[in-house]
DNA sequence: CCGTATCCAACAGGATACTG
DNA sequence: CAGTATCCTGTTGGATACGG
């Protein structure tokens, strides 16, 4: 019965592999893995999406507190880069001082969705991962 | 019925959230997100995992021609990295002229499920995606 | 064939100072 | 408070040449 499982977990990954690298032949342009790492493959994309996955509506000084060691200037030029992809959206309240509040669209929480996935295997497999570095590590002297 | 699962998916995903947050606090060095980024957030690591997953068994300059723009260096540099990650094995052949195969691990294999996720998110996503930048850049002139 | 070594350009991003 | 503008450094990764 597990074995079964497997089987079909794997002829469903190599079906969706088949499809994937199908559409790339297809056109030329249109890598969906090269598009992911351009867009949020920088230090501080996904660290924005999931503080505000978390916090929910979030001003801009509350969240470059929320994200350890972020500047000013990336905090703007990541927040401006998500909402261009639509991710999340910038409301300006007209007052003294002024107040911006930034939230995530539906889209964003797709992505963050998909944040989480990842984030959930990282957790999972990081001991694996650092042992399997000493291991490496060990064998070069 | 569709309105249910909408609010255990949020429910879930709040919980997830909750959890991660609480595991980085306890642990401040601990940041699945960072290290995901810092370890698969560079320009070719996925794309190499990608391509092993679906060829196998993969020789050195077989691969390179599969990754388009890859230098060798680059490519030397990312598998190294992901040996050491325990994601791949490199076997050498004693041979001449020498061959050398790489492989995904089990652990590789894992990473891959989460890859093609996030791939067909963002293939699902990119038209929305592409549409929310026109709009956003028509906007600023 | 499968690398390593060296050099170098481009760019991400940090520090700082200034504004509406 | 929420940015913008400017400068500057470190790292990524491409090109090239060479070695086992």
């Amino acid at each position: 019965m597990e074995v079964t499982i497997a089987e079909d977990q794997a002829i469903d990954l190599h079906k969706k592999l088949e499809i994937f690298f199908h559409v790339k032949e297809e056109n030329h342009e249109f890598c969906p893995v090269r598009d992911i790492m351009d867009r949020f493959g920088d230090k501080w994309s996904l660290l924005a999406i999931l503080n505000l996955g978390n916090s929910g509506k979030t001003r801009f000084n509350e969240l470059k507190g929320k994200i350890e060691g972020i500047s000013q200037r990336m905090l703007t030029v990541t927040l401006r880069s998500l909402e261009r992809d639509g991710l999340i959206t910038r409301t300006i309240y007209a007052e003294v001082p002024p107040r911006v509040e930034y939230e995530l669209t539906p889209l964003g929480k797709g992505l963050l969705q998909q944040i989480m996935e990842l984030a959930q295997w990282a957790a999972n497999s990081m001991d694996e991962i650092v042992k399997a570095r000493m291991d490496y590590d060990s064998k070069l002297q």
